[in-house]
DNA sequence: ATTCCATAGCTCGGTTGACGATATATAGCG
DNA sequence: CGCTATATATCGTCAACCGAGCTATGGAAT
């Protein structure tokens, strides 16, 4: 799962969001780093919705536009959680791999011949 | 970042490897979830020393076989740094998001009429 | 008045990156 | 003799993300 998949789920989680709604929730959740586009949005929430991960909670109509609510089915929290968990692995994984890893090794001292002794 | 790019990051992160050495390496920081086949580890390498996050460290001869190790560049590390920031920071929203989730709400208590009263 | 921005939805084509399959080669074990 | 492990590499496919573009309304700014 990646990371836009990731935090449509996360966005859901919490409340049924519509479309727009769902880009300014992963927004928040990203502190600012994820601006989902149409394209990644709409392709992820058909494939969501294929899957069983979420599902359409209703369809409201706004001053004659169309606002669709999609929702986290049961599973889909399920799947979310698998996910939190793997992440939290993975990161932590990755820190004890980077305290491992050398530093800067001194070496023997450098004496550098200024040509100062003749 | 993909996961399999991040672990194999992760891998080099503690010391140098060779392909395979990176493969068993990844194996055992993802719990024996993620299994790298060579298209994808090859595909990584190619891109990862093009990005400059790795770089070919040294190339040794072993029973007629050649191994190729690779070594994490400074780049490589900082990347994996801000990764491994990245999941820890998603981890954490989506956890949040689940507990704000709104569990089997009870309703009003149901009254059977079992037809017991006549 | 007109332009711009925010809200709100959707389609299409391109690119990236992971994946499965396949190939090659040697060593050791059963 | 075949299987497994070690070791590297290529090829074609596919999923997913991304950018660009389109339609539409309402309010604020120019």
């Amino acid at each position: 799962m990646q990371e836009p998949t990731f935090l449509i789920l996360a966005a859901l989680a919490a409340q049924p969001l519509h479309g727009y709604g769902i880009v300014q929730s992963v927004l928040d959740l990203s502190s600012g780093e994820v601006a989902l586009r149409p394209g990644t949005l709409y392709g992820a929430l058909d494939r969501l919705a294929e899957q069983g991960l979420i599902a359409v909670d209703r369809e409201e109509a706004v001053e004659g536009r169309l606002r669709r609510y999609y929702r986290l089915s049961d599973s889909g929290a399920g799947a979310l959680r698998v996910e939190v968990g793997r992440l939290r692995q993975r990161a932590e994984a990755a820190e004890e791999q980077l305290r491992q890893r050398p530093g800067i090794v001194p070496g023997l001292p450098m004496i550098i011949n200024t040509g100062g002794l003749r």
